[in-house]
RNA sequence: CGGGGCGUGGCGCAGCUUGGUAGCGCGGGUGCUUUGGGAGCACUAGGUCGCAGGUUCGAAUCCUGUCGCCCCGACCA
């Protein structure tokens, strides 16, 4: 989508020679430096004009590839009522403790929110407007921005406060249509990111607040991503760690056949207690003491073991807390908060005798727990198959500078559940082919699909009438890019040392032509003159008028990372230029004369995008 | 929220330890020279040293408080 030609005397063009105190990753620099962003508060940016430039022609492409899949734009708003989400649950888990949601109040009192996303809006909406079957499926589309207050904002246009986002949101009438279009936005999405230029990776992902069942994110693949995510060498399987699943390596055996007391002075962590004794870590079983907060509702303690040499999944944990909340087992408690360890300090303000930390065992009792003040008076007790697997281990003996060697789950007691809630490591063999082992590498995230299910549609009285008559809910999808976020991810994957490479598909101008010497009449007619025959043909042409010197004009060219460079100098007199590939270096002679033919055909795919139309 | 760091012309920084009339580089303006990879010379404008309080004859500098910004973490006792 063409924007428009433009001189560079007109642009506000502001450069900076040195890297700005604030930021820390290269693309983040590198905006800074070009005149792409201003910071105005943490986390909440000024798009300025180039930048803005690049957003419309990522929105572009987003548009095209959504509007070919049939789906719908529209505009909802950003400022939402706190009954909606009050109807969904998630008001009290989205505004207190680490809730991300800006809340506020209006002059009657009443409570509103800003819109982090949109599922409450749109079900509403759906519920008011879908009413037979015969209109489904649909699938609805914005692209606005997004406000979360974030616990920590960083990285500039990374993790904002302030952002913008393409969300969708589809509708159906059964679980197969669902899916269905979930395969659509899959497809849709890796159309996307190509034509941006960007190279993603597809991997599966925990579904976090917004819930629902499957769900899988995009990755640009970059240093400075957020997220670690793990891959199989042979690419068929892929997931951010928060969600991976691996074959942990087999564990040392423990050569007992009973349970014996060990006095283990000093040695409260199983590097201690390995190097004292010679144990594997993986012979040890670990206990750590938790406390689940919720919305409402006493705290919950949790007693969680896993084998020595395992790193615990926080999200794993979590999940299995909320899904067992979502059972008969809890009272009313509301959204879980957070998950903390427990310290002695609160062990103490509830009133209890110290837990024995340094040699917790998993058999420790309810009943060190009985008289707590505000916390319920039982663990819920979970463990991850790696624990649950051993025959004899060593574990703390619930006494100070005690352990058990030899101990056995049956000699301890009632075994606990098996739940998968250790985290996944580089190395590990795969599940799909235990001969294939993960691999590491960090990701940003740009883009993440979700099959949600009818948990907003049942929350929200979302129904719809069925070819057989019968009222049921609706069945809901949701997908997000993050615009502004992908913007800065093709900094980082598109510079050099000079400055940022832009693909041609999404640079703000995709050619900038430089005369040499602006006092130089021949050169100054003749660059005007390319200058209108491209503005003609459709290019986004930049054309820099300013009466710098050539290197000045030729660093900033760089730096803002024009695709194409034309260089109208010496040669002018002779109607000879010099055409320049920003991201290759590469040069060469061409006449004048036949250049925009030449350019053109090399442009108009590239503007396209990587992809094949 | 816990830990660490930083607030001094538009930008990047020094000065602070040991209190004594606020500096450097880049950028801006004017003029002359220069003109294919961030030019040179000359002149010039621009700062309540984040804010508030305190100590002192005197505070950018020392003390207290506060606001803002950046980074790390929020995981086994």
């Amino acid at each position: 989508m063409p924007l428009g030609a433009m001189r560079v005397s007109r642009l506000l063009l502001v450069t900076l020679r040195d890297d700005p105190a604030e930021a820390d990753i290269t693309s983040h620099k590198l905006l800074l430096r070009g005149g792409y962003i201003r910071r105005v508060a943490s986390g909440v940016y000024a798009y300025l004009p180039l930048l803005w430039r690049v957003l419309q022609k990522i929105s572009a492409i987003v548009r095209d590839e959504m509007d070919r899949t049939g789906a719908l734009e529209t505009l909802l708003p950003q400022l939402q009522p706190a009954e909606l989400w009050q109807r969904s649950g998630r008001w009290a888990g989205y505004t207190d403790g680490e809730g991300i949601m800006f809340h506020l109040e209006d002059r009657q009192g009443r409570q509103l929110g800003l819109g982090p996303t949109h599922e409450e809006v749109i079900t509403a909406l759906a519920a008011d407007l879908l009413r037979s079957y015969r209109q489904l499926p649909v699938n609805l589309y914005q692209i606005q921005s997004k406000f979360r207050d974030e616990i920590r904002p960083r990285f500039g246009l990374m993790r904002g406060r302030e952002f913008i986002m393409k969300d969708a949101y589809s509708f159906h009438a059964d679980q197969s249509s669902l899916q269905e279009t979930y395969a659509v936005m899959d497809g849709a999405y890796r159309r996307i990111f190509s034509r941006c230029g960007l190279n993603a990776v597809a991997v599966e992902a925990d579904s976090g607040a917004i819930g629902g069942s499957a769900s899988q994110e995009f990755m640009v693949t970059a240093e400075a991503g957020e997220d670690l995510i793990l891959t199989s060498s042979d690419g068929l399987y892929g997931a951010n760690q928060e969600r991976a699943v691996s074959i942990a390596p087999p564990p040392v055996p423990l050569v007992a056949n009973q349970s014996l007391t060990l006095a283990t002075p000093d040695q409260k962590s199983i590097e201690e207690l390995s190097a004292a004794h010679g144990f594997d870590p993986s012979q040890i079983v670990k206990v750590l003491v938790l406390l689940a907060r919720f919305a409402e509702g006493p705290a919950q303690p949790l007693l969680v073991s896993l084998r020595g040499d395992q790193q615990l999944n926080p999200v794993k944990l979590a999940n299995a807390v909320g899904s067992w909340l979502s059972t008969a087992a809890s009272p009313g408690t509301g959204a879980l908060l957070d998950i903390n360890p427990i310290t002695p300090a609160q062990v103490a303000a509830q009133g209890l005798a110290p837990l024995p930390f340094g040699s917790l065992g998993p058999h420790l009792g309810d009943a060190s727990l009985a008289g707590a003040r505000d916390w319920q008076a039982r663990f819920l007790r979970l463990a991850d198959p790696t624990a649950t697997s051993l025959e004899r281990f060593v574990c703390g003996a619930n006494s100070p500078d005690r352990h058990l060697v030899g101990a056995s789950w049956d000699e301890l007691g009632e075994q606990p559940t098996p739940l998968d809630l250790r985290a996944a490591q580089p190395g590990d063999a795969c599940v799909h082919d235990p001969s294939q082992h993960l691999e590491s590498s960090r990701g940003i995230e740009v883009g993440h699909i979700f099959q949600l299910g009818r948990k907003y549609s049942e929350a929200l009285e979302a129904t719809f009438t069925t070819e057989a008559g019968n009222q049921e809910a609706l069945w809901m999808g949701c997908y997000g890019i993050g615009v502004s976020r992908l913007a800065q991810a093709a900094v980082e994957q598109h510079h050099d040392s000079h400055g940022i490479c832009w693909p041609v598909s999404i640079a703000p101008f995709e050619l900038i032509v430089v005369p040499a010497n602006i006092d130089d009449a021949t050169q100054r007619q003749l660059a005007e003159q390319l200058y209108t025959s491209f503005q003609a043909a459709g290019v986004d042409v930049l054309l820099d008028d300013r009466t710098e010197r050539a290197g000045v004009k030729f660093k900033d060219a760089d730096l803002i990372g024009i695709p194409w460079r034309i260089v109208v100098g010496r040669g002018a007199a002779e109607g000879q230029v010099e055409l320049v590939e920003r991201s290759s270096g590469s040069k060469r002679e061409l006449a004048a004369s036949e250049l925009p033919a030449q350019l053109l055909e090399i442009l108009l795919p590239q503007r396209r995008g990587l992809l094949a139309p």
